[in-house]
DNA sequence: ATCGTATGTTACCACTTAGTAAAGTAACCA
DNA sequence: TGGTTACTTTACTAAGTGGTAACATACGAT
């Protein structure tokens, strides 16, 4: 595998059980537990994603007292739709309209 | 590995040889060897790449003699941007004025 | 102390990925 | 016909992934 960020954090998306614990993750911090529920899946398959949702850097993870509660990290979510952007005029009909809607504002999405 | 769309799709990007070998087509159709050209990789390699780009809709392949140019497709992209879009409350800190200026000309970005 | 709950670790499996070398196919060219 | 170019297929290897079962550890409650 890849490890630069980037190959990271896309392959960790990569799979539909990651995106919905992502998407869970949306509404708060979670629990080990609280993630698995809705999964038919064993306790260390679970381990297994959050790992790689981890080193990734969707996630962080803390501490309270046995349980490891995680929350969610924005930057690769930035890093992905920079990478977008460079494609982007090969593939979005709407990149014009919102590049003059924020021109016309006098202002640009990044940064 | 998953085989739905978006996650195909997303796997296909997790590679930073594909990613380039998907810049090189911004400027239009490719035959393989022009594409491994910049690679210190063997015909082969590139080959498999070109079919993992393929099974995940991001290039499409014809037939001109015997080559087999490439050329990018965009549906994928528009997927992967649509997944950020589910996310994009919780890490895109322009989400917000983006939203109220589309707003402010009556029209929305998707569809 | 000990029991249950929460979580992690280890060892193992089948499968996939990313690469190689070598041989095969296919179209053009002399 | 035979050679060259362009690309693919096959067979192999090493490493990674996604899952399991079984065991280990940490904490809170009783």
């Amino acid at each position: 595998m890849s490890t630069d960020h980037l190959s990271l954090a896309l392959s960790a998306l990569a799979h539909p059980v990651r995106r919905d614990i992502l998407a869970n993750l949306m509404s708060g911090e979670r629990t080990v537990t609280e993630l698995a529920d809705p999964f038919d899946m064993t306790g260390p398959a679970i381990t297994k994603h959050l790992k790689v949702l981890e080193r990734a850097g969707l996630i962080e993870r803390s501490r309270d007292a046995q349980r490891r509660p995680c929350k969610l990290r924005a930057d690769p979510f930035r890093e992905i739709q920079a990478l977008l952007r460079v494609y982007q005029p090969f593939w979005d009909e709407s990149f014009d309209k919102l590049d003059i809607l924020l021109a016309k504002e006098g202002n640009r999405v990044e940064e």
